[in-house]
DNA sequence: GCAGTAATTAGAAATTTATCTAATTATCTA
DNA sequence: TAGATAATTAGATAAATTTCTAATTACTGC
């Protein structure tokens, strides 16, 4: 896992966005696009940062190229996190 | 909590070096600039990406201003990342 | 092989971010 | 109050990022 790939790839809204759209199963390039403005060509750039940071996996579907959510990096980015600041019993919720 | 806000602020290597370095506890902005070769008014920029995250909390102490971490947005985050990643039954630890 | 569709890659423009030097603000001490 | 120290703010530059259009690659089906 190369951390700063990860927190990269998680600094930008349209990426969050698509690993949200990637939650309700795998979808194609051109599927994950029908929801965004952007060209194609601006998406693809986002889905290289994706994998670059090992956040979705892909797989060639004849014509098509398949995108899904690589979910156990976020064991990882959580173990990154909990390192980055002090433990503090584990509790949660009381803040807000 | 604003999300972008926290996710941009996390995405530098500097910023998240000067997390850790908070760990210990609180410093005053001298003591973490010491660790870095950059000057006093980049680390200046960065302490105010980190405040505006609210990461960090700040005092005045006479001619000195001490940081310190704020331990409770790490509750935030981790619950936008479970927001962001499909859940996978808590267990943690079995990848590597 | 050729036309059509899906997606990426190449190269450039616009925006944002990180960093610097110089100037300013705030505080301490004599 | 004046000088020294700590830190920030202002303004500029350099580097990185996002986005675009145009061209290219990969596959399908005739």
């Amino acid at each position: 896992m190369k951390q700063q790939d990860v927190f990269k790839a998680l600094a930008d809204p349209t990426r969050r966005a698509i690993l949200k759209r990637l939650q309700g199963g795998a979808l194609t390039a051109g599927e994950i696009g029908a929801a965004f403005e952007i060209t194609g060509a601006s998406l693809s750039h986002h889905f290289t940062v994706l994998k670059q940071a090992d956040l979705v996996r892909t797989e060639r579907r004849g014509q098509y190229i398949v995108y899904s959510l690589n979910s156990t990096v976020v064991e990882d980015l959580a173990r990154v996190l909990f390192d980055l600041f002090p433990a503090r019993g584990g509790r949660t919720g009381d803040k807000s």
